[in-house]
DNA sequence: AAGCAGTACAACCGCGCACTG
DNA sequence: ACAGTGCGCGGTTGTACTGCT
């Protein structure tokens, strides 16, 4: 049972976008909004895959895209909410204003790790590289008995990395997912303190995910906590419910005060 | 100047989830 | 409950650019 594919792709161009497409593409946004990517490139007179389309729009052409070097500050928070979140590069980029998880991904990928490893550190674990063997092997002994405390940091597999990640969230307390930056403090001479709290975003898509299945009210407070802006402090909402920031009107990936539990959340 | 290797980043691809009928 | 569709995400690839020999 295939999936249909996104678009006819023997009539679709591919590669570089022409000035004469990102114009057309520019105007009919403009004109319409965004939305009904699969549609667009037809009403718009692209040649182009609806999925092109939004990437395109989304990586380059938006308007309110910060485009230029990182600063030194967004490196630093770019690693410390790795070190959290792994490899979401869009909930990452959701708290670096202007910038595209495209772009993050490509800066992590082209210099933060780099970067890291040249000062020891191991880009996955955010720890030192020469413990990173030793942290292996401290996880295997815990196979037998409860889930080890793996870095905050998806597998490099993609079907287990969501999964082996979100399960570790579910079931992360605010210390467990503090445990990688203290660590990373300790190791890089503390140049690094933002104070992030982090818990697991409460998205409909990782509660629904096949590994999240806890039911535990510890588990079901920790899965309310949101990212929280720096020096924020980390208040699950009261109650074991949803918490009902989706629907403050938010735009997506701003951030709120919950009317639920009057935390501080973000609308993704 | 030419060739090569390394780097940067735009774009593509496949998959999973949400939504809808 | 189920299937089809659209969208978003993360991983990967392709290619232009840059620096070195």
């Amino acid at each position: 049972m295939g999936r249909s594919p996104c678009c006819e792709k023997a009539h679709t161009n591919k590669g570089a976008w022409t000035k004469d497409e990102d114009q057309r593409l520019i105007n009919y946004i403009r004109a319409h909004g965004e939305g009904n990517w699969r549609s667009l490139p037809k009403s718009a007179g692209l040649l182009r895959c609806g999925k092109s389309c939004r990437l395109r729009w989304i990586n380059y052409l938006r308007p309110d895209l910060k485009r230029g070097n990182f600063s030194e500050e967004e490196d630093e928070i770019i690693i410390k909410l790795h070190s959290l979140l792994g490899n979401r590069w869009s909930l990452i980029a959701g708290r670096l204003p202007g910038r595209t998880d495209n772009e993050i991904k490509n800066y992590w990928n082209t210099h933060i790790k780099r970067k890291l490893i040249s000062s020891g550190v191991d880009p996955q674990t955010h720890r030192p590289l020469n413990s990173a063997a030793a942290a292996a092997i401290t996880q295997l002994d815990f196979r037998n008995s409860a889930p080890p405390p793996a870095p905050p940091v998806a597998p490099p597999s993609k079907d287990n990395s969501s999964s082996a990640h979100d399960t570790n969230c579910n079931s992360t307390t605010t210390e467990e997912s503090q445990a990688a930056p203290q660590q990373q403090r300790e190791d890089s001479g503390g140049d690094v303190d933002l104070e992030l709290s982090i818990g697991l975003p409460s998205q409909a898509k990782y509660m629904k995910s096949a590994s999240f299945n806890s039911s535990s009210s510890a588990e079901s407070k920790s899965i309310h906590k949101f990212l929280w802006p720096a020096s924020e402090e980390v208040v699950a909402p009261p109650s074991s419910s949803m918490c009902v920031c989706r629907t403050l009107g938010f735009q997506k990936g701003q951030f709120g005060n919950c009317q639920s539990c009057n935390g501080l959340y973000r609308y993704l």
